[in-house]
DNA sequence: AATGAATGAGAATTCATTCAT
DNA sequence: TATGAATGAATTCTCATTCAT
C-alpha cells in the first residue's frame, strides 16, 4: 500500500479527503465522481486536493490503494498453516465476508473495475488481490493433500465466494425496494438471511469429500 | 421489452444507434460514455439521437431493456417443465452461460449497474430478472421435492452462478495480461479452462443429495 | 500555410475567431492570451472555437501560419530575377516594409516568438522565413557577381533590415510617450520620419561598391 | 538602478530569488512564468518571495532594473570623449556586444518587452536606455562635425546594432536546429561565424564618408 | 524570517442538448 | 429526416496571494 500522506498531517485533512473520495468514487465511478464534491464533503478547498493528492487520476489511485492494498495482510494475519484445512477455509470466508462488511466501498468499486477489465488498477493492488487468492490457493492445496477437498480451480472457488457476496451487498437496497412493490409471497421474499452462511455451507458441500447432510 | 423503434426504419437507424451506445455504455459505462463517440460510432449525426431516441438517459433506458429484456423468455423456451430438475438445471446453466458468450455486453453493464445499486433499472428489466430468477427457483423446489437438491436460497444459487461467470469473463483479459508479467508457474496460471463447465460441477455438488465423485 | 477552414464558411465564423485571435496573441504573447477573450472579441460562443479550430495551441498554430506561412509568396510576387540587384533589393526591402505596415501583428509575434527561441514554429512558418532569406541570399549573391555589392552574410543583412524595423515600429508608442514627457530638444525627439527610408539608404551604403554621395 | 534589497541580507536570498526570477521571466515572459517555480529554483519558500520583494509585478521590476538599469553607467564607463568618433563607435558596438553576451536574459526579456511596446517598463530602466542611445548620438553628432561620418539617425543606427545581435543570438539555437534538419549546403549554413564583428563592419561602411574596402 | 497549508478567482476544456436550415 | 453549428452549464485544474504558526 502506497501512501503519500506527509507524517505531520496533523489537521487529518489528507484523511479526510480520502475518505471523502471513496465516498464519492464509490457513489458514482471514477468518470461520475466530482472533484468539486469530493472537496465540498471533506469540507476543504478543492485546490487542496491538488496540493495534497494531485489530480483525481492520483486521488482515485490512492483511493485504490487505501481500499485494496492492505487486503492480503489482514488475511494473512487470520490464517495459521497449522490448522485443518478446512477450519482456514472457514476463516478465510469469515475474513473475506467481514472485509466487505466493514468496508463497503469495496463492492461497488470492485464491481465497477472489473467492469473496465481492471486495466488500470495500480500494480500494489493487483498483487494484493493475487496473493489473497495464492492464500487460498494453499488452502484447497493442504485439503486435497489430506484428501478433505475434491480439487478445485482456486479462481473459480474464489469468484464463487467473493461476487455472489458482492453482488448480494450491492442488490440488497433494489431486492427490498423490490420486495415493498411486489408485496410478500413473491420470490423477492426469499432473499436470504445470512448469505454469508449460507454460501460458506454450499461452497463446504461443493468441496468436501465425506458426505455432508 | 420496450422499443420505441419505428416500424418502417428502413434505414436500419434506430438499429446503428443501438448497438454503437450499447458498445459505448458497456465500455465506459453511463458517466462516462460520450454521445458523440455514440453518433460517430454509429455513423450518423449526433442530433438525430435525439430525434429518434431521445436523451442521454433515454439512450441507455433503450440499451438496458434490449440488453436484459427478453432474457426471461430465452431462458423459458429452453426449461420445460416435464424435465427432471438435474436436466434442468443443467440446461439453466448452460443459457446463462450461452447468453453471456453472446451477448458481450452484458458483464460490464451488469456489473455497473450492480455497483450503482440498480437505482435505475427500468422496470421491465427488474421483471425480467426477477423471472430468471424465479425459474431457478422452481427448478431448485422441484429438485427439493424429489429429493434430489438440498434446499438452497435460490438467490444465491442464482449469483454463484451467474456473478463467477461474469466477474471471470471480465477478469479474463486483466489475468492474462498478469501472466505474461508474472510469467508461468504462477498462481494465475492456474486459471480454469472451461469456466462454466466448473461452476456446474461445483453447484452440483453443493446441490445434490447424492454422494458425488 | 495550412488552412483547417471549411470551404462553406458563409458567416465567417473561422475567419472572426482568426482575427480575434490574432489581436489577443498580438496583444499578450500566448501565455498572456485568454480564450475568453478571443471568444468575446469574435463574438461568439466560446465552444465554437473548440468545435472549429481546438485548442488554444492549435488556435495559436492557425495564428502562426496565417500570419506567417505565405511572407514568401508575397516576396516572390515582387522579386524579378532579370531586374538588376540594387533595384531589386529596393524592391525587397520596401515588401519587407509595407508588408509589416500592413500586417501589425507581425512585429509582436515574431518578437515573442524569437524570445522563446522559436522552438514552435511550424514547419511551414520555418520554411516560409527561411524562404524569405533565400531570396535575399540570391539578390546578394547577384549583387556580389555584378560587382555591385560588398560581400555579405544574407542573414546579417536581413535582421538589419527586418529586425530594426519591427523594433521600431513597437517601440513607436512608448518613444512618442517619452518625448510628451522629456518635452522636444531631448533626443527622443530625433525620431526618424521614414525609418524604412533611412535604413534602406543605409543598408546600400553598407553594401555598394560605388561610392554613395 | 533601485536596489529594495536590505544591506544585511547575508544569506543572499535577495539575490538567490533574483537569479532564479531572471531565468523564469527570460525563459517563459511576465505572464507565463510562474511564482511556483521561481521559489523552487531558488530554494527557498514561496512566501519568502512577498515577503523579501512583493508580488509577481514588483518582482517582474526587480530583475528588469537589475538586468537593464545600469546599462548606461558601462557604457559610460567605456566611453572617452577625447577619442576620436571612430574609436568610441568601435568600443560602443563592443560593449553592446559584450553586454549582451555576458547576460543572456537581455535578448529575451528585451524582445518581450518590445512586443508589449514596452508599457510597463520602470522609469529609470526607460531613462538608461534612453541614455545610451543619448551616448551614441553623441558619438554620431561628433563624427559628423569631424567630416568621418554621414549624418544618421541615431535611434537607428542604435536599432541595427542592437536588435540584429538580439535576433540572431535567440535564433541561433533554431538556426542551429535547422541546419541539422536541412543538410549543409542549405541557406541556412551560410551562418556567420562572428556576428558582432560583421555588423561593425557594415555599420562602419554605412556611416563612413571616405571610400571602404 | 521561514514554512506548509490554505484560499479564491480564474482559465482551459468538455459535453449534453438544441437550433436553423 | 438530416446536418453542421451553436449554446451554456459544468468540470478539471492552475496560480498568485495570504495565513497561521
Amino acid at each position: 500500500m502506497v501512501k503519500t500522506k506527509s507524517k505531520k498531517d496533523k489537521s487529518g485533512i489528507y484523511d479526510r479527503i480520502l475518505a471523502s473520495a471513496i465516498k464519492e468514487f464509490a457513489d458514482k465511478g471514477f468518470a461520475g465522481a466530482r472533484v468539486d464534491e469530493i472537496a465540498r464533503q471533506a469540507k476543504i478547498n478543492k485546490a487542496m486536493i491538488y496540493y495534497h493528492i494531485g489530480d483525481k487520476e492520483s486521488l482515485y489511485t490512492a483511493v485504490l490503494n487505501s481500499t485494496f492494498g492492505n487486503l492480503a495482510s489482514v488475511m494473512e494475519k487470520n490464517i495459521a498453516w497449522d490448522k485443518l484445512p478446512a477450519e482456514n477455509l472457514r476463516i478465510y470466508i469469515q475474513t473475506v465476508s467481514e472485509t466487505i462488511r466493514e468496508n463497503p466501498q469495496i463492492p461497488p468499486i470492485m464491481l465497477r473495475e472489473t467492469a473496465s477489465g481492471g486495466k488500470n488498477l495500480p500494480v500494489e493492488v493487483v498483487h494484493s488481490l493475487t496473493s489473497i487468492i495464492e492464500i487460498l490457493a494453499q488452502i484447497l492445496k493442504q485439503g486435497v493433500e489430506t484428501n478433505e477437498f475434491h480439487p478445485a480451480s482456486s479462481f473459480i472457488i474464489y469468484f464463487m465466494l467473493v461476487s455472489p457476496l458482492i453482488f448480494l451487498k450491492q442488490m440488497g437496497a433494489l431486492i427490498h425496494h423490490q420486495i415493498n412493490i411486489l408485496g410478500p409471497g413473491n420470490i423477492i421474499s426469499q432473499w436470504p438471511d445470512d448469505i454469508a452462511q449460507e454460501i460458506e455451507s454450499l461452497i463446504f458441500r461443493a468441496l468436501s469429500k465425506k458426505i455432508n447432510s
